[in-house]
DNA sequence: AAGTAATACATAGAATTTATATGCATAAAT
DNA sequence: ATTTATGCATATAAATTCTATGTATTACTT
């Protein structure tokens, strides 16, 4: 019904989707992409709505580079995609996740002067 | 002498460049471009190297939003374009931190399960 | 029973942000 | 004398996400 759910007002999330998608898919085994966008609701409160046009696409990008394997599944007359890391995949949420360890830290320096020490 | 200075390999600073920039003003006052590439080379230890085909842009954004006030200074024959935080400039730097410690929070959550409580 | 909301996929085009690759010029260091 | 660092700038490309759609099944509500 046409309404659309976004990541939203502030635009740091930018660049924080695959590693989101590949946490959760480390953590569960396996999901489909609407059960992903309810998982990230459930996480953060409301706080962080994942739009379809994003994930969508960002799930197949990621099967076509590898990372992902993917598996059709019928539950009554409807279709579910079901998405799971692949080996490269597993490897690829370790950089991901140091890579966003490294942010964090990075920008707690910049933003609070008592985090610079080391 | 044409060597440009990324925001590394990840793309997980996209959409964090702003806050980065009104905190730096916030903190110092008063700076220009070029300080504040050096600033947060400084202070991330090479990780995070600001490039300035984004910084520019990006402050004159701000300027023409209202949010920075600019004044030019000439030392020695070379002109260096300090910026300030307005009133309103001031006001967004608050809305900016918090945006941060919420994404930083949620992101948290999403890749740590031990940080899900509450 | 009918209408609405939720589930579940998808895509095209716009918007936003940043990177790349330049350009020019002065000052300092080798 | 030459290179590096300082200091500004911009245009185009690249990457990511949002908006706005579209289709279809299932569950819920009135």
């Amino acid at each position: 019904m046409y309404i659309c759910l976004s990541m939203k007002s502030t635009n740091l999330y930018k660049g924080s989707l695959v590693t989101i998608i590949l946490k959760l898919l480390n953590e569960h085994d396996k999901m489909y992409g609407y059960e992903i966008t309810q998982k990230v609701k459930e996480i953060t409160k409301n706080e962080l709505q994942l739009t379809e046009g994003a994930l969508y696409p960002a799930l197949h990008k990621l099967e076509a580079q590898g990372l992902l394997d993917v598996e059709a599944s019928k539950v009554g007359n409807r279709v579910r995609k079901y998405y799971k890391l692949t080996e490269a995949g597993t490897k690829e949420t370790v950089e991901k996740l140091a890579e966003l360890e490294s942010y964090i830290r990075n920008m707690r320096a910049l933003v609070n002067p008592k985090f610079r020490n080391e």
